[in-house]
DNA sequence: CAGTTTCGTTAACGCCGTTAACCGTAAACG
DNA sequence: CGTTTACGGTTAACGGCGTTAACGAAACTG
């Protein structure tokens, strides 16, 4: 049996293998604490800057690139820390997808900023596209969705949400996994995005370092936010378990 | 009686006047959506690049320097707008602030990005210093206080702090004004470190534009976060005449 | 084999931050 | 008052950036 993902032709194949090179060369480059241009991705890779252009059309596109790809490498990250916990158990990986999310933004804020906080121009549709397969957020959908179906939390009814914001759950543009979720269930979306909305802030006020660093040293900030969200999520009863597996992995980090 | 501000050599009113046209120039220049560039300011000012030398060190101080006072000039807006309700409203003025602020950071999202994304590296003092006497964080620490004073909304005291945290609400390193806040009453600057925390998340979600576009225009993820800061502020009985306030403010922005 | 597409090159343009060397003039000083 | 100093500007230059244009070789295609 041939690969799958790996078909067509020869040069098809170079193509995607330069393609994972520049992501490579990208996140080294980035590690270093390099800036990521063009020029310094080309001579790495032993080519000059203008041949990069055959691959993508100009640098906001290369950081694009970068940060879809940054973002699904952390994601499989901390989507193999959760797994120490079983399937059946979805809040506890997201007590531990949580801490790993923030331990990675704070170790890699500019990684971090070029995936979550890279501004996104208002008309730019093909950039909001790509937003709209962001790993992570998937992830993040999925495990609310699991939480669901075993806490039956509440969430509002199609008819109390704000009409713009029915539509939005209806026919999300952010990045959620919502195909599987009835639309009389759409409601949830609105407790993902508001859950999403609080974690989003206070890692990125950690991250970019808007904040007393003993503050975010000592991780306390980033504890009590994800606290006031157990209830809403229907596990105020497992509240000392899940804030204890998510301290474990604040202090493994 | 002669000026207090302008005071000294006629070198030094002029250097100030200097200082003043480049913070002008760098706005007008941000306000175009051109970039913060030395050699940009310095020939709108009708100067080479590198005379720019003889008033910052480099680009970053430049920057900071034109984040600071853009942060004072926003607060100030927003400081004049609260003011229509009186001084012993300060639950109004906060409502009134916080939409403002939002509706700035929606309206210029690259001087929001400039001035709360900008990345603050670990060990830079000087400009960790800079934060701290931030005018837009006093504004929002002096509005908390002075609601506490007439709401009396509970806060942990010293004891149940973290130690860590105790720290900092003794010895702030944020920018907030708290030398008139008694020893004991400290762990007020907690609640105005999440509740800071909670409005600077969902205000850098929307300006970053990591969001539905339809559910920022709705405006509802934010009234929903700021909603919930109500009750713990002891606002839970105001809720209605707050919340009408705010939707006010950001209806006409 | 001839023709075309793909993928790289070099050269060049106009930005950028930053440094070094230089100079007139306004202030400070003996 | 004349001298000296330091301030606030200049020009020239370096290296790096994104980006475009013109071009060529090698690989696929008929």
């Amino acid at each position: 049996m041939p690969q799958l993902r790996a078909p067509a032709t020869r040069r098809e194949r170079q193509r995607e293998a330069t393609y994972d090179e520049i992501v490579q060369v990208s996140t080294q480059l980035l590690e270093e604490g390099a800036d990521l241009s063009l020029r310094a991705v080309a001579s790495r890779m032993g080519m000059t800057a203008p041949a990069l252009y055959r691959y993508v059309a100009n640098h906001q596109q290369l950081v694009d690139l970068v940060a879809f790809e940054l973002d699904k490498a952390a994601t499989a990250t901390w989507v193999e820390a959760a797994s120490r916990f079983p399937d059946d158990d979805p809040a506890a990986r997201l007590a531990v997808a949580c801490a790993r999310f923030r331990q990675w933004a704070l170790l890699h804020p500019r990684q971090f900023a070029l995936v979550f906080a890279n501004p996104t121009a208002e008309a730019d549709t093909e950039r909001r596209e790509l937003l709209t397969v962001s790993t992570s957020g998937h992830y993040f959908t999925d495990l609310v969705w699991q939480i669901w179906e075993r806490t039956r939390f509440p969430y509002p009814s199609l008819d109390e949400l704000d009409p713009v914001i029915r539509d939005a759950v209806l026919n999300p543009l952010i990045p959620a996994k919502s195909d599987h979720i009835p639309r009389d269930d759409r409601g949830l979306l609105w407790i993902y995005m508001r859950a999403w909305s609080a974690l989003y802030g206070v890692v990125t006020l950690e991250s970019t370092g808007h904040c007393d660093p003993r503050v975010i040293a000592s991780g306390q900030l980033f504890r009590a936010t994800i606290a006031d969200w157990l209830g809403p999520l229907g596990l105020a009863d497992d509240r000392e378990r899940l804030l204890a597996i998510m301290d474990e992995e604040l202090a493994a980090g």
